[in-house]
DNA sequence: GTCTATAGGCCGATAGAC
DNA sequence: GTCTATCGGCCTATAGAC
C-alpha cells in the first residue's frame, strides 16, 4: 500500500519544474498546481520556495556526483575500468535524466552562493589515485585532462543536445541511439589519447 | 569621437545581466541601473523586456555559431585544419566570454520556443563535407562523432568550470593556463581517435 | 530623448476557518 | 493537514511633464 504523501507530491512537482525552468522562472503557484495541492501547503511543509529549491538541488547534485566520486579514488580499479565505469554510469543516469547536467551546471553558474552552502560537505574529485596510475604506466596525458576529457565526451552531448538538434547535427529520434553508440566508443578514444 | 548612445548602454547592460543571471532572474530595473539610466528608457528603445532579450540572444547565438559554421563546410580546408580552427576560434572566443556557452545552452534548453523564432534562419552544421573527407582517408570515426568530440573537448571545460572549481579539480587561478594548454593538445587527441 | 510617478498585475508568504 | 482569502511588496510597462 504505497501512498504518496502530499510532501512527496510537492517535492516531485518542484523537482520537475525547477529542473525544466530553473529557480527564478518557476513559480510557487505552478509547483502547487503541478502537485495537485495549493500554495499554502508548500509553505506549510517547506517554509519557503528557497528551502524547497535547496532540497531539490541537494538531491540532484548527489545524483550527479554520486556517479563519479567513489570510483575515481579507488586504486584497486584499473584506469580502463575507471573510464568505462564513469562513462557507463553517466550515460545510464543521463539517459534517464537528460536535463540534469544543464540544470546543475547552469544553476551552479548563476547561483554560486546558494551552491556553496549546499556543497560544503561534498568530497573532492580524487586526482592522486589517477595521477599515480598514469605515472606507473608512463602515459602521455595528465590526470586532469583525462578526467576532463572523459566527462566532456560523456556529458557534453546531453548539455548541448538542443543545439545539436536545432542545428540538424543529430535528430531527436536518433539521440538515444547516438548516445548508446558513443558509450562503447568513448573508452577506446580515451585510451588512444594516453598513448604515443 | 566615439560616444556611446543610451541605446548601446542599455543593450550592454542587458547583455551582461542576462548572461550572468538568465532571463527570469534579471529585472528591468537592474538593467536600467547598470546602464546608468532609468526603466522608462528601456521600454522607449526596446518596447519590452522580452524584445531586449531577443536582441541579446540573437547576437550571442551569432557569436557562438559564427565560430564554427563557415569553416566546417569548406572542402578546401583539410580535416586537421578544420579541427584546429574550431578549437582555436572557440578557445579564444570563450576565454573572453566564459559564460557564453552555458548561457546559450541553458536558455536553449529552458526556452526552446523563443530560440526557434530566432534561429529559423540559421544555417545547418555542415556534415557532408566532413563525411567526404573522412571517407577519402578511411578514418575510424563518423563525422558526427568527430564534430561532437571536438566541440565537447573544447567547450565543456567552460560549461563545467564552476563544477571543476568547486570540486577542486581545477583552481580558478589556473583556469586560463589549463585551457590554453588544452588548446594545443586537443587537435592531437582528436587525430588519434581517427586512426586505428 | 529623458525623466518621475504610478498604474496594474503577479509573486511569495501567511492568517484563519475547517 | 488542508483549504480559501488576502496582505504587502516587487515587477513590467506606460502616462505625462520637461
Amino acid at each position: 500500500m504505497e501512498t504518496i504523501t502530499t510532501e512527496q507530491k510537492i517535492i516531485r512537482a518542484a523537482d520537475k519544474l525547477f529542473t525544466q525552468k530553473g529557480y527564478a522562472a518557476t513559480k510557487t503557484r505552478d509547483i502547487a498546481e503541478e502537485a495537485g495541492t495549493n500554495l499554502a501547503l508548500l509553505n506549510y511543509y517547506f517554509g519557503s520556495k528557497e528551502n524547497l529549491y535547496k532540497k531539490v538541488v541537494q538531491e540532484k547534485l548527489r545524483m550527479l556526483l554520486g556517479a563519479m566520486g567513489p570510483v575515481l579514488s579507488d586504486e584497486n580499479i584499473s584506469l580502463e575500468d575507471k573510464i568505462s565505469s564513469i562513462t557507463e554510469n553517466y550515460t545510464t543516469l543521463l539517459l534517464e535524466n537528460e536535463e540534469l547536467p544543464i540544470f546543475i551546471l547552469n544553476e551552479l553558474s548563476v547561483n554560486r552562493k546558494l551552491f556553496e552552502e549546499i556543497t560544503q560537505n561534498t568530497r573532492q574529485i580524487a586526482q592522486p589515485a589517477i595521477e599515480k596510475q598514469l605515472k606507473e604506466r608512463k602515459m602521455e596525458i595528465s590526470a586532469k585532462d583525462l578526467v576532463v576529457n572523459t566527462l566532456s565526451l560523456t556529458m557534453f552531448p546531453f548539455v548541448a543536445k538542443p543545439l545539436f538538434i536545432s542545428s540538424g547535427l543529430v535528430k531527436e529520434e536518433e539521440f538515444v541511439e547516438f548516445i548508446t553508440g558513443r558509450k562503447e566508443k568513448i573508452i577506446g578514444w580515451i585510451m588512444k589519447t594516453t598513448k604515443k
